[in-house]
DNA sequence: AGCTTATACCTGTCTAGACAACTGGCCGTG
DNA sequence: CACGGCCAGTTGTCTAGACAGGTATAAGCT
C-alpha cells in the first residue's frame, strides 16, 4: 500500500490525464494519449495505463473506443450520484472553467429555522456564506451555508474564488456522515436571480448537512436550475 | 476482444460470485473466496481475479479489507444513497393509506423519445400504464411506464391496485442496476392535473431505467409534488 | 498473565510480455 | 473508379511473477 503522500502510479496517470481535462489542453472530444504512448512519457506498464483509462472511461470522463483510440468524453449535462464531491471537481472533469462569485460572508446570530436546523442554541454565532458557482460563466449551483464555527473555527478567513468551502471542511475535520434532502421548488426571487433563472422555472435543491464529531459541521442548500441540472445515480 | 458468446474471463468470475450472492450461498457479510482461492478453483491468472473482485467492490456489492478479506457488503439495493423505494411500502409505514387509480394500461408502438431511449427499435411494441399513486387520497406520485415485453411478457394482465408495476417486475426477472436521473421541472398540463399542482408548482422528476439480464427492462417517470415530497439520502 | 515477535494470509499494486479483435488508411487489382 | 486485402495502431484481455503493506493468530519470552 503506498503511503497517501506518494500515490499508486494508476492515480498518478489518471491525474495526469484529469489536470489536462482541467486545464484545457485536452477539450471535450480531444484525443487523449493511447497506452503506448502513456507508457513512453511517463514510464509505466501498459497494464498501468490500461487501468488509469478504463477507470476514467468508467466515471464517463473518457470514452474509448476499441482499434480507434481514446477521447476526452462531451460535456455530461448531469451531475454524478449524490457523493459528497465538491462541485468545483465536478464541473472541471467536464473539462470546463468554474468560477465562483462571493455573495455574502458573515458570521450571523443563529435564530429560528437557522438555528433548529443546526442544533446549535439560539443566540450563538454561526458563519454565513452565500456563494455561486458558475460553469462557463453560466450559474449552476447556488449556495447557502451555514457553517458550525467548532467545525472551522477560521472560516470566514479563506478565499471562496480558490478552495471551496466543502474542501474547507473536510480540512478542517473528518467529515462523518452526509445527509442529503432533495427537493423540486420554485424558488424565490434572491435565488431566482442569482442563478438567472425565468419567474417560472423550476430548481432543485439539495440540502446536505455534514457531521463531524458528532455534532452537525454545517447545513448547505444547494440551488440549481431544473433546466440544466440533473442528479444521476446508479444502484 | 471476446464474442459475447463466451465472456471475458474476469467476467465470468464476477457472475460466479454474483451468482452465489443471488442464490443465497453467500449472504450478506459472508466471507467472499480470495484472490488466490479463485486463482485455483477458476484457473485464472490473480490479476483476473483481482479485477473482478476490485470492480464489484466498487460497484458496492463487496467490500473489500487489505489484509484480511472481501466480504459481501451488507444490505446492498436497498439501501444505497439514492434508493427509490416503492411508493406503496412508503406511504403505509408512515401509516397512511395507499391507493391506486389507472389511468392509462395498453401496449403501445415503441417510437420516437421512448423508443430511443428503452433501446427497443422502432416499431416493436412496448407495455405502458400510467398510474396515479396517492397517500390518504392525496396523489403523491404519477407513475408512467413503459416496460419491455421480453422482460415482462404477463405485464398487462396485472391488477395494478393490488401490485405494484415495480414488484411485478422483480418478480418476473431479477434486477441487476437501476439507474437514476432526478430533475427538478415545472410539469406539462397533463402531469399538474393527475399530482393536482398549481400552475406555477414545481414537481421533482425520478426518473427510473431498471436493467435485466442486460437489457432495458423497463424505464419510469415518476413525478411528485415538490411541495409536498422529497427524496432522503444518508452517505 | 501480559507483552513481543514471527508467520501465514490477505489485499494493493506494478511489470513485461503475449495474443485477440477492431479500425482506418494505404495500395494494388480488376 | 470501385473493391478487396494488407498493415499499422489502438483497445481488450490474460498471464506469471514480484514486492509492499495490513491483519490476525500463534508461538515464544519476560
Amino acid at each position: 500500500m503506498q503511503p497517501q503522500d506518494s500515490a499508486a502510479r494508476y492515480l498518478q496517470v489518471k491525474h495526469f490525464i484529469l489536470e489536462q481535462i482541467a486545464g484545457g489542453e485536452l477539450p471535450p472530444g480531444a484525443r487523449v494519449p493511447s497506452e503506448n504512448e502513456l507508457v513512453r512519457r511517463l514510464t509505466v506498464a501498459r497494464m498501468t495505463a490500461n487501468r488509469a483509462l478504463r477507470e476514467l472511461a468508467a466515471d464517463g470522463v473518457l470514452v474509448r473506443v476499441a482499434g480507434v483510440g481514446t477521447f476526452v468524453a462531451e460535456q455530461r449535462v448531469h451531475a454524478h450520484p449524490l457523493e459528497v464531491r465538491n462541485i468545483a471537481d465536478e464541473i472541471r472533469s467536464r473539462g470546463h472553467t468554474h468560477s465562483v462569485r462571493v455573495v455574502a460572508l458573515q458570521s450571523v446570530p443563529a435564530r429560528g429555522a437557522a438555528a433548529e436546523r443546526s442544533g446549535v442554541r439560539p443566540g450563538s454565532t454561526l458563519f454565513y456564506s452565500l456563494l455561486v458557482h458558475c460553469e462557463d460563466g453560466e450559474p449552476l449551483q447556488v449556495e447557502e451555508r451555514h457553517v458550525n464555527p467548532q467545525a472551522a473555527p477560521d472560516y470566514l478567513q479563506h478565499d471562496f474564488t480558490r478552495t471551496t468551502p466543502h474542501e474547507i471542511l473536510v480540512r478542517a475535520a473528518p467529515l462523518q456522515r452526509a445527509e442529503h434532502t432533495v427537493r423540486a421548488l420554485v424558488p424565490e426571487a434572491r435565488i431566482r436571480r442569482l442563478l438567472r433563472l425565468g419567474a417560472g422555472e423550476a430548481a432543485l435543491l439539495i440540502r446536505r448537512r455534514t457531521y463531524s464529531k458528532g455534532r452537525i459541521a454545517s447545513i448547505a442548500d444547494l440551488y440549481h436550475p431544473g433546466s440544466r441540472y440533473e442528479l444521476t445515480a446508479t444502484i
